[in-house]
DNA sequence: AACGCCATGTAAGCAGTTACATGATTCA
DNA sequence: TGAATCATGTAACTGCTTACATGGCGTT
């Protein structure tokens, strides 16, 4: 119930058009909200709708048109509004660790197979942790002179790098227990 | 897609009515997974039919009677057939990353409440890592004694463990930014 | 008498995923 | 010629949430 506000914020950090906001979701802030670009599409049809956001066709040579979408000042509002209530507590989802659980209920080999699994996973989040500190490294060059917006972008950024650090630490953990088993 | 194999873990690990799953899932399981018992009934019934589980009536004095439930060869089956497949890539969805982010558009009010928000989140998960360790201390007081099946709970514990207090770090960081605009 | 715990469900609705669909342009 | 990128959608389905419902027992 929050995809309506993470596409608020993205559009008001700089307008865009449907196939924009996908793919800004599959990167920055695709970092603490995923969501494809048929969601993507539909969400933005019922905010245009309720008069959250305003399209603008917007005609472009050597490509097909598009439309960009705008934050009004309803929707500006509507965020302001939604920025003051209690935080939800997540729903936590976490495959892999019911996975290190289920390990307990099969053979050597399943255990075998978890452990590269695991090893696979890490790999790819060495990848993702790469990524992010280049990512830090280019837009965020000298932290001293960022204004408000930018200091924010930071430190969810920066929110992210830690959390990809714990989970290779922790993975490190993962892996030494299967080993030891 | 998964709750059926969380639910075949928590069941294996020791069996149990419906009721005692919606529990665990408050408590241990869900540390990494989330469920509610209007869920857990209903995919409890399609593991029935499914042959994946099978409840046996229980009668209890001073309680209303209740259906333990067991796993099947068939479901035991199907939980190390789950275990070999690829961890699918989570859907992040950090509502508070929104909030921060979302925070550049309001004023200094909205930011204040923000604040107040924030520490108060912060005081939740405070909270639940106490929580964590007295449970860590309480089942896992001799790590070296463990059986297999405990030690995998013990470091999906300590993946927990690590994950508050990295949020409880980033936490502070967001603070002295908000604090800083 | 009222509240909380034990125990099990139904029903309606919404958010999100997966599959399918179209069509132009650019680059190898 | 084929693949990738840009651009926008529809349709069917599934998983999950929210609200509602029932009823006995134990405790304050």
């Amino acid at each position: 119930m929050a995809l309506e506000h993470a596409i608020l914020v993205s559009l008001l950090e700089r307008p865009g058009s449907g196939y924009e906001l996908a793919r800004r979701f599959e990167r920055s802030i695709g970092r603490f909200w995923t969501a494809t670009h048929q969601q993507i599409y539909r969400v933005l049809k019922r905010m245009e709708t309720d008069g959250w956001v305003t399209g603008e066709e917007v005609g472009q040579d050597g490509r097909p048109d598009k439309r960009s979408f705008t934050v009004t000042g309803s929707g500006r509002d509507t965020l302001v509004e939604w920025l003051r209530a209690p935080v939800a507590p997540e729903a936590v989802r976490h495959e892999l660790a019911v996975k290190i659980r289920g390990a307990a209920f099969t053979d050597d080999t399943g255990r075998a197979e978890l452990l590269a699994e695991v090893e696979r996973y890490r790999a790819d989040h060495e990848t993702l942790l790469t990524t992010y500190l280049n990512g830090e490294k280019r837009d965020f060059p000298d932290p001293m002179t960022l204004d408000a917006g930018q200091r924010l972008q930071h430190v969810v950024l920066r929110g992210g790098i830690a959390y990809e650090r714990m989970l290779l630490d922790w993975l490190d953990d993962v892996l030494d227990t299967l080993r030891a088993l």
